[in-house]
DNA sequence: GTCTATAGGGGGATAGAC
DNA sequence: GTCTATCCCCCTATAGAC
């Protein structure tokens, strides 16, 4: 993380990242933004006019790099179900690893929808248009999974790798763990995961 | 729902509730509060004196409330524990059901642990001192479930139930899914998840 | 492009009448 | 207890010098 030598523009992005994934939009002051980035608070209006138009920035892009992996793997031709399952949870748990706050912002910050967010992105072709649907039909057709849906397949796919991250603190406290104990845990659940789903889909 | 005829103080409550779990602490005007309650803003500060002494109560009663069912049945020395997960399955997607915003509220309002209530509240004894965990252990030690460890469990049942709740804005548009269509899998779930957690964790 | 200084408005909290 | 009016701070955004 070469965070010196950016552009004035990137460090202003780089500490609104930062900040609004910590503290989400309403919780975010202007003036936090321009000192982490190291200058004066003038400069982030002069580049990005609003801090709503800023924070809208750092949302797309968020959501966007966040759901990129997910696209790219749920369309590989080449890959099976299984390698997918695998591919993801150990694909997230790394990203998330290295960036918590992400899950706990993009959920918070979508309750109301800001921006019409969720209708610009292409989240209706994620699932609808993508190879790993063929694929979840042909498993099913052929009696080698028994599953209500592919939605719910997903739900739970993404809900075991996420949650945990999402409720951190909470599952801190109940269940005694210092940090380096919790990511123990979240290194064992990248083979632990895809064992349970597939103990879930056994037809 | 008798939201007329509360006294004053209860009315406050009441549309603190619901604003603060809809728009978190930063996000809600005190100004909203005192309008949904259908009284003067003053009112407001003559009953809780601050917005952040308001929050404070709010917060306490609603993890209190939420984590209440599950400390109860987790503690119930009559029922097993796959009976305990049916329970927990099917009462927790019934009360979010009823009250969609208390999930996300909580993992957003708990980021940065206000107050320590972490340590306020008795989440160390909830899994540890637990009648679940003892018949847990013992299910483990006559072969009967094979699971690395009661937390990683607990995660898996907490998060299956809980995940599509604070991602459904995302799983609407990504399954092209309306409220109704949403609901009817929510439902759904209450006998899958048992039958799925049991999967996972046969021995 | 980057700064200092400040305008402008919103929001939490209070004074004081009733 | 409940209201109206207002204070005052803080935060976003801009003007203007360099």
């Amino acid at each position: 993380m070469t965070e010196i030598n950016l552009s004035t523009e990137e460090k202003i992005k780089a500490a609104a990242r930062t900040i609004f994934h910590k503290k989400g939009y309403a919780g975010t002051r202007t003036r936090d933004i321009a000192e982490e980035a190291g200058i004066n608070l003038a400069l982030l209006n002069y580049y990005f006019r609003s801090k709503e138009k800023l924070f809208g920035i750092i949302m797309t892009e968020t959501m966007t790099a966040f759901f990129q992996n997910l696209t790219v793997i749920l369309n590989d031709e080449k890959s099976s179900l299984d390698q997918k399952v695998e591919q993801i949870a150990s694909g997230y748990i790394d990203l998330i690893s290295r960036e918590p706050a992400i899950p706990t912002f993009i959920m918070s910050e979508i309750r109301n929808n800001p921006a019409g967010l969720l209708e610009k992105l292409p989240f209706k072709k994620l699932l609808t248009q993508s190879v790993f649907l063929k694929q979840f039909n042909t498993a099913v057709q052929e009696g080698r999974i028994s599953e209500p849906s592919p939605i719910q397949f997903l739900m739970n796919l993404i809900g075991l790798i996420v949650f945990p991250f999402i409720a951190k603190p909470l599952l801190k406290a109940i269940g005694d763990l210092d940090e380096t104990q919790f990511q123990n845990l979240m290194q064992q659940r990248k083979k632990l995961i895809p064992q349970w789903i597939s103990d879930m889909t056994k037809a």
